[in-house]
DNA sequence: ATGGTTGCTTAGCAA
């Protein structure tokens, strides 16, 4: 089973960009993020017409979150199961064949110390705090997205600049060490000891053709599916050509015969 | 990295 995450900044942009890579590289499974269209407005109809199921969590301009399914998506369940505030349309999951599949948008955070800080290191606390209350980490769980986090210094192309920063600061990687206690496992680092693999790229700074990028986007197997985990890869290339999206695609791929 | 762009909505915000 071929799962994929890709933070598309926008899919009404991106549709065809979406639509092509979904025919080239045919995943079971593609979570969204940052679609930034209302339920209503989501189109559907071009996924469907390749075979693909969406399950959407979309809102007015910002955020938003789908999951792309072939495989029969047989449950649903949107945002945080919880008493606190919604905090924008951030999560979706869905059970996709035999596996519960999350497509998560972290909150950036902003600006260190500022009121999103304080939501995005929250954020991270309750999607630790949802999948303890729906799963054992025994279970088949693939939790995706965009965690505007970087795990690692050889994840960041300038740690040092970068530690004071949203993405990289201590607090945040300890915050997405916890989520990952619980029991999941960065899947890229089954397969890959690289340094300066990279999932986004700021286009403000011009940033992907000097690959002054940071690998923000994960695909986050449970225990019980880590060991099943054959292969995983950043698709480079849907980062480039015209009008990209600012991240690439992030790819699993699970043996469950 | 420190200026650079992009998308949504329509001047300003978010990333």
């Amino acid at each position: 089973m071929k799962i994929a995450s890709w933070n598309v900044n926008s899919i009404r942009s991106r549709q065809e960009r979406v639509e092509q890579w979904l025919a080239q590289q045919a995943p079971d499974v593609l979570c969204v993020q940052e679609t930034k269209v209302t339920d209503d407005a989501f189109p559907a109809a071009p996924f469907r017409a390749l075979g693909y199921e969406p399950v959407i969590h979309g809102q007015k301009t910002y955020n938003g979150v789908a999951i792309l399914s072939r495989a029969p998506v047989t449950e649903v369940r949107r945002g945080f199961d919880d008493s606190e505030a919604e905090a924008g349309a951030r999560l979706v999951a869905a059970r996709c064949g035999p596996v519960w599949v999350y497509s998560a948008y972290v909150p950036n955070g902003q600006v260190v110390g500022s009121e999103q800080w304080g939501v995005k290191l929250r954020w991270l606390a309750r999607l630790r705090a949802t999948l303890e209350r729906h799963h054992k980490p025994t279970d088949a769980v693939v939790v995706c997205g965009d965690f505007n986090v970087a795990p690692e210094a050889r994840d960041v192309h300038d740690p040092e600049f970068w530690k004071t920063q949203v993405l990289f600061h201590p607090q945040a990687r300890e915050a997405l060490h916890h989520l990952c206690e619980f029991g999941l496992v960065d899947t890229f680092r089954l397969h890959s000891e690289a340094h300066g693999a990279y999932s986004w790229w700021d286009y403000r700074a011009l940033g992907f053709p000097r690959n002054l990028g940071l690998r923000i986007d994960l695909v986050l197997a449970s225990n019980g599916l880590a060991g099943r985990c054959t292969a995983a890869a950043i698709d480079r290339e849907a980062r480039k050509g015209p009008l990209p999206s600012d991240h690439a695609p992030v790819l699993a791929e699970f043996d469950l015969s």
